[in-house]
RNA sequence: GCCGGGUUAGCUCAGCUGGUAGAGCAACCGCCUUGUAAGCGGUAGGUCGUCGGUUCGAGUCCGACACCCGGCACCA
């Protein structure tokens, strides 16, 4: 007999092959419907599957909702597995996990990739595979019965795969009537479980066997999958949502920015948009000089000698820009370069040009920490696939800076930058964030040493600011650190919850070698300083198009580029229209007149899409007692003040948060 | 870079199986002088992403290329 040991204390004897779904039983009918998996002895089990000896059980039902998803977007995988199989003969099954909000499936097709065309017909059959309700039955393999049934099914990813696991080890196939994958489980007792009205097929993609570019491009779907018909609904709702605020969309209808073919990757600013950009560098430049940076600015086009001597051109040329350093040749047909032409490439990151800058003249350890600002305007040719919209893009300019200090100095560092980040991320709107750890990458330089070194000296530091914790989301990320320094990364939450990694600190000790940056230590003798390589924002374009998909648009007054819109009801007002933006604009606020002919309606409809702030109507009344109608976005009412007391009104909001 | 889908007026989009383009909004002109989310009428606007091919004829079919979108890989 086995003891069970339940959540409220209880033991129960029981016989072996028991499992959790007779416990549930023999306890009572209702748990006995609502009990859908087990945590054995904290393990997430099928219900079915027996115990193997005394246990701590818990059963799981659909109020332990993250281990109920959990569980059926892995059901949905299979089903979507074995509907594809189905409909499409010859098709292989390869890898098909659970995600965040869905689970997705890869296949080898058998002649074409599938294409959206093809998902409603995969979901009906996948409803008609949940409505035949098969027992979903675990069973364990030999690892070479295991190959030798994807051998004999034609099913060589899968086969491949068995292969490579350890021999010896206990593989488990689970089972859907005629319809079988290897799977660690666990699953639900039957397809029957999963609600047909719950799941959408949402797309499809190409996906590399494996992950690696190396091997084949296999064909994915992805799908959405829910406990019920209502969870999945509010989740499409907030996919929409998500979709409104998408930077790309809010950047044309607000008239910020635009991109075009013929400058791929790279932004052209509106004057609306560049308003938002210069009001953000104004802020990072005041927050800088307060911090004790000194701001710089470096060659856009270096020799490609000095990218030799710091290494990029070794391990960073494919995405770097690179231009002949002569006058071509210019004939019908294009430039002619000749066969020895040096090399110029324009900068991928500014961090070797700043060593420049603190290698003129001679450095005291005096003089350290020397924290050298730059908003450096960098290049990099990136996969074109990987653009998006500004986002993503090939001309980007950092709030960089590299902070060259002595060893001591370091952990005080790290220090300093937090709390500069941590104050600059909650004036921008970002209450929480994460800070993470990337590790030493396969493709590097510098000793293992040296990374011990480096890796643990972030460890520490970070540590002493008390933010090594999981309420910052601590975590260490294997592989992930540049091929110079590890790096660690703050990655801030968005209003509707997704995260960004903006903010980076990096310790590197291998440039200042490679580029000979030295100081004159107390002892006289010359030393190598370390170099921290630092941003907060990460990219401006980048983090204006976080800033917009944050706020839907609607900025905060101090960075909105039209703080207000003065618009006329009668044209009797124009004049008046005209005085009350001119007093607001000698206040300092970026203020506009519409006095088109239009109906008021239209105006307030037409500048609360444009999402401006406020809205200063203005008719015949207004005119005479030298007032105007304020309308708050996102507020129906309005209130009429006197023009002084409106700029009172206003003058905090639109002062930058570090001046009020 | 890889897989799939796209590219038609300033914007959003329609255009079936090939017969040389259409709507709404915006723009412009006029009427209306207007009170808090679209007042009414009229006018103009496109070598249908680029290049090539098939055809008597291509927005429509085929090919190449460019860019965009969704992923993959890469990454700030």
């Amino acid at each position: 007999m086995f003891k069970i040991a339940l959540p409220d204390g209880s033991v129960r004897e029981v016989a072996p092959g028991t499992t959790p779904g007779d416990v549930a039983a023999a306890i009572g009918p209702g748990l006995a419907k609502a009990a859908i998996a087990a945590r054995v002895n904290g393990e997430l089990r099928d219900i079915g599957r027996p115990f193997e000896g005394d246990a701590q059980l818990a059963l799981v039902t659909s109020r332990d909702e993250a281990d109920a998803l959990d569980l059926a977007r892995h059901d949905y995988a299979h089903v979507l597995a074995e509907a594809v199989q189905n409909l499409f003969p010859g098709t292989q099954i390869t890898f098909g996990p659970a995600t965040d909000d869905g689970f997705y499936y890869d296949f080898a097709p058998k002649d074409r990739p599938f294409t959206e065309e093809d998902l409603p017909a995969i979901e009906e059959e996948m409803r008609r595979v949940i409505a035949k309700d098969a027992p979903l039955v675990r069973e364990v393999w030999t690892r070479d019965d295991l190959i030798a049934y994807f051998k004999a099914q034609g099913e060589t990813f899968k086969g491949e795969w068995a292969a490579e696991l350890p021999e010896g080890e206990e593989l488990t196939v689970y089972r859907a009537g005629d319809w079988l994958d290897m799977c660690r489980g666990p699953h639900l007792a039957s397809t029957g479980k999963l609600d047909p009205q719950a799941f959408k097929l949402t797309r499809v993609s190409g996906a590399y066997w494996r992950g690696d570019q190396k091997n084949a491009m296999l064909s994915r779907i992805y799908g959405t999958g829910w406990l019920n018909k209502k969870q999945l609904q509010e989740h499409l709702t907030r996919l929409e949502e998500a979709a409104k605020r998408d930077h790309r969309k809010i950047g044309q209808e607000m008239d910020l920015f635009h991109l075009q073919q013929e400058a791929h990757g790279s932004v052209f600013w509106h004057p609306k948009g560049w308003m938002i950009w210069r009001q953000l560098e104004a802020y990072m430049r005041r927050k800088l000089d307060a911090a004790g940076y000194q701001e710089i600015k470096t060659p856009q086009l270096m020799d490609a000698r000095l990218w030799e001597q710091s290494g990029h051109w070794g391990k960073y040329r494919e995405n770097m820009f690179v231009v002949p350093d002569e006058v071509p040749n210019t004939e019908e047909q294009g430039p002619v370069i000749s066969g020895d032409a040096a090399w110029m490439a324009l900068k991928p990151m500014n961090c070797p040009a700043h060593v420049q800058v603190f290698r003129q003249g001679i450095t005291s350890y005096r003089d350290l920490p020397m924290r050298l600002a730059e908003f450096g305007c960098c290049h990099r040719n990136e996969p074109h696939g990987a653009l998006h919209g500004i986002m993503r893009v090939r001309q980007f300019t950092q709030d960089d800076a590299h902070i060259f200090c002595r060893a001591d100095q370091l952990v005080e560092e790290v220090r300093i930058f937090c709390d500069l980040l941590d104050g600059i991320y909650k004036d921008l709107g970002f209450e929480n964030y994460a800070i993470k750890l990337a590790l030493r990458p396969e493709k590097r330089f510098g000793s293992d040493e040296m990374w011990d070194w480096a890796e643990q000296s972030l460890r520490d530091a970070v540590a002493a600011t008390g933010r090594a914790t999981p309420e910052f989301g601590w975590e260490e990320l294997e592989g992930e650190g540049a091929f110079y320094a590890p790096k660690l990364e703050f990655h801030l939450t968005d209003a509707i919850g997704r995260t960004w990694q903006c903010g980076t600190l990096q310790t590197d000790t291998v440039l200042p070698e490679r580029l000979d940056a030295s100081y004159v230590g107390e002892d006289g003798q010359r030393h190598r300083p370390i170099m921290l390589h630092r941003a907060i924002l990460g990219t401006f374009e980048r983090f204006i198009g976080i800033l917009i998909e944050h706020h839907a648009g609607r900025f905060p007054l101090w960075l909105a580029p039209v703080q207000a819109v003065v618009a006329t009801i009668v044209s009797d007002a124009d004049g008046y229209a005209e005085e009350v933006r001119a007093t607001l604009a000698a206040a300092g606020l970026r203020v506009e007149t519409d006095t088109r002919n239009e109906k008021i309606n239209y105006k307030v409809r037409e500048h609360s899409l444009a999402k401006v702030p406020a809205l200063l109507v203005v008719g015949k009344r207004e005119a005479e007692e030298g007032t105007v109608a304020v309308r708050r976005l996102g507020q129906e009412g309005q209130q009429v003040v006197k023009v002084e007391d409106l700029i009172a009104m206003l003058k905090d909001e639109a002062t930058p948060p570090d001046l009020r």
